[in-house]
Parts: C-alpha cells; structure tokens; sequence
RNA sequence: GCCGGGGUGUGGUAGAGGUAUCCCUUGGGACUGUGGAUCCCAAGACCUGGGUUCGAAUCCCAGCUCCGGCCCCA
C-alpha cells in the first residue's frame, strides 16, 4: 500500500529547496539589516488565540483538534496573533520599538488551487510599541525593499482604515454597523453596500463610495472636504505618504482597502504580483498597523506588521537556480590502503569544499561515470600510484585536463577554480 | 461548500474492450587506472473501490487526489 503526501501539502525536492533557501536567506538579511530580530513560536497553539482575534468561524478553516488530555488545539493558520502572543507573554519589558522577525510554516483546511496550499509559509515582521507614521512607513519599505529585492513584478496599495472609520462615523454609520460596512467594502460589494447605506439613511453615500472607488490623490481631497478641516487621520495618512516619498516608495493610494477585520485601526496595504503568474492568488503582502496585545491579555500598545506569502514568492522569483560545484574523491581500488587514503583526502577536503566519495563499492570507470551524472566539477584520483608518490591525481571534469600534485596544490588549485 | 478538466513506471507519453508502447530514470554487465557514446540484461506503471462483460487501463458509478476557477482568506 502507497501512501500518498497530504491533500494540500507538498514535498520539495532539493531544487526547490535550493531556490526556497535562497530566497529565505536573502529575506532574513534585509531584515537583519534593518534592525529586526527573528523569532520562532509553536506551530500549535490553543485554539482560542485564533478565535479571540477572528472569530469561531474560522474554526472551520482550521486544523484544529482536543489532545490527549482535552486540550483544544489547532496549527497556526498565520503568525501575527502567535508573536502578539509571544510579546505578551515574554517581551513585554523589552525596550519599544519591539522588533521581531518569523519565517514559518501555517496550516488552513482549505480547497488548494494554484498558489494556495493547505500547509504554507509566511515570512513577516512587526514594529511592536509604535503606531505613528514613522514606523508605518518604515514596515511598508521593508516590504517594499524585499520586493525590489527579489526583482518581482508588483503593485503596492494603500488605505488606511482608520481614516474610512472616520469618514463612516461621520456620515452617521453607527459603531456598531461599522464592522459590517467595512467587510462589505473589503469584498467590494458595492451594490450591498450602497443599498445598506440607503437604508441607514446615511447622506454622503456616494461621496464616500466615490472616496472608496477613487484611487489616489482626489480621495483625499474628498475626504478633508467630507471631515473637518483639521482631521487627525488624514494628517496621519498624509505624514506616511511624505515619509513614502523619503523612501522612495512607490504605491498606489486605494481607500477601498479595508482588510474587513476589527483589529486594524490604522494604515493597511497590500501587495500584489504584477506579472499574472499567480492566477487568482495574487496577493504576496498584507500588512496593517492593529491592536491585538490587549485581547491577549497585554497591555494595549499598537503594533504594525506584514507577512509575505512565501510560497506565493517562490513561485514567482526566478533564481539563478546554481547548482553547487562538487568534487569526487575516487579510490582506483577497492583495497584498504587505497580506501584509508580516500577517506583522510575526503575529508579534508570537506573542509572547504562539496565532496562525494563513492558507497557503492564502485569501480574507477563507474565512479566517474556518476561524477558526470551528478555534474561534477573535479574529481580527485586516487590509487597506488599517486600512493607511493603521496600526490593525487587531479582532473577537471569539465575540460578532461589532470595533473599529478600534492594534495596542499590540489587544495589550493580547487580552492581557485570553485 | 460549489463549478470545470485530468490521474498509465521517477518524470514525459502511446494505447479508446483482448494484461501496455516509446523516451527518460535507476541497478548491473560488455569494460579490474579514466566520465559523457554504443550495445546487452534487469527493475519499475494503468489512483482506489464497486459495477457491466467471457474479458476493463479503456465503458458506467462512487470515492480519493491533482490542475484551474468561484466563495472565503485571520
């Protein structure tokens, strides 16, 4: 009986993991060279965690589970309210701003399709302790860092649900429906929307679907006209998009951006792959500035963060995609001297270098013969003759030219060429 | 949860009622101190379960799963 890999799941063979590394590496040193500290949480966690901060229906989309002593459990299905967590429970004396790190691996109990798999991985950072402009600005040029980076093809939006809030209380949306409207401009259910608001009586229904639909500069416009004069939000939004412009940044402003979910409070933006290489899934990026450490029993210090579908750039990153140079030691002979000689070789060299040493009790011919099917670059010759002259034989695969020299030379000819 | 299209060795394929073709791959040999070629031998597959049939990879049903799309996406 065969058993099958997981519905959802994947298994990468070493190709991808070679380009998935790579792109891991790189993500990690922009972050390191921004001042973030990486850390790592459980890969489950109590099931509530994600309920306090979604709701029980995302139970449904959850791994989710009782132990054997009637826990309930579930695999995290992303990582932001995992570190909110690890911030409550064990940094919250650390010096503000707090900033943190994470590449792993979540879990949804979804239907899989392109892009979208049932184990995935996110790789996000969050300035934790701050909510003002500044560090908004600074989370969305790192993200906008890794993608130029990266060199992928994307668009970046951003809203600012704090700013849409404020213009809903202004039209008289009441606290309680706000929730709802915003979901409703999440999904870009414009006819739901405007019949709900005609049924609100809300007055400045179509100004603010116009704020909504509009993207960049006159939305702003209408919405300082909309609010008075000196609003706290629009002042915010606008101090970000001056500090974007420092950076360099470069986006598209999109109220219409909601990210339906309560806890965001203040700038929110997403980006998106611009090359049509994902199908529908094309969202790489989410970020927002939130309050979630007071749900978790914190204090209520504001936080902003993204987390980067790591899958989602995988797919659409083009490697160079190298393969590793590799040297073969190749004992002639089957005999123990011979072997002896090859293992001390071996692993010397392994000490700088990639190095095969047959475990197929192989003979010269064959054993070469691998080294071409493995591609590689030197093989290191060894039998009686090199032996008695303490030299080894080298060849260079590639052009067929070998020499007879000492080890030290070989060494320092390899260390050369690779 | 819904809709459409697929599942034949590791991968890529042919076969459209009579137990499977070719390429590639892998192990061994020709070939006991020199790889990529050639030849020979060997290994390896009809997604699963039912049904129809003398006989099913092929037709029917169900399931699983993959791909794409919808819904959803913390």
């Amino acid at each position: 009986m065969r058993i099958e890999r997981v519905k959802g799941t994947r298994d990468f063979l070493p190709g991808d993991m070679r380009k998935r590394r790579e792109i891991e590496t790189k993500l990690r040193g922009i972050a390191e060279l921004w001042g973030y500290e990486e850390i790592s949480t459980p890969t489950f966690e109590h099931a509530e965690l994600f309920t306090i901060k979604s709701g029980e229906d995302i139970l449904k989309e959850m791994y989710e589970f009782r132990d054997k002593s009637g826990r309930h459990l579930a695999l995290r299905p992303e990582l932001t309210a995992p570190v909110i967590r690890l911030y409550v429970n064990e940094l919250k004396m650390a010096p503000k701003p707090t900033k943190v790190y994470y590449f792993g691996n979540c879990f949804r109990y979804e239907e899989p399709q392109r892009a979208r798999y049932r184990e995935f991985w996110q790789f996000g950072a969050e300035i934790i302790g701050s909510d003002r402009p500044e560090a908004e600005a600074e989370i969305i040029a790192l993200a906008y860092s890794i993608i130029k980076e990266l060199d992928i093809d994307a668009e970046l939006h951003l809203g600012h649900v704090g700013l849409i809030r404020e213009l809903l209380r202004t039209a008289g949306v009441s606290e309680d429906m706000i929730s709802r409207v915003m979901r409703l401009i999440d999904k870009g259910a414009r006819d739901e929307l405007m019949e709900l608001m005609r049924i609100m009586g809300v007055e400045d229904g179509d100004t603010l679907m116009r704020i909504i639909d509009q993207k960049g500069e006159t939305a702003i416009e209408e919405a300082r006209n909309m609010v008075t004069a000196h609003n706290e939000a629009i002042e915010h939004l606008e101090h970000l998009r001056q500090l974007l412009d420092y950076y360099g940044v470069v986006y598209d402003l999109n109220l219409g951006i909601a990210r339906g979910l309560d806890y965001y409070t203040g700038m929110v933006f997403e980006i998106y792959e611009a090359g049509n290489k994902l199908g529908a899934q094309r969202q790489i990026c989410g970020g927002g500035t939130y309050r979630l450490a007071a749900l978790f029993g914190g204090d209520d210090v504001p936080s902003t963060g993204f987390a980067f579908g790591f899958d989602r750039l995988a797919e659409v990153y083009h490697s160079d995609d190298k393969e590793p140079k590799k040297v073969v030691v190749v004992p002639v002979k089957n005999e123990p001297e011979v072997l002896q000689a090859a293992i001390g070789i071996t692993t010397r060299l392994r000490k700088h270098f990639n190095t095969y040493l047959d475990v197929m009790g192989r003979g010269l011919r064959d054993q070469l013969a691998y080294a071409n099917t493995i591609h590689a670059s030197y093989a290191v010759i060894l039998g009686k003759r090199e032996l008695t002259e303490d030299k080894v034989t080298l060849r260079d695969l590639e052009t067929g030219e070998q020499y007879k020299i000492s080890l030290d030379e070989c060494i320092a000819k390899l260390k050369r060429a690779l």
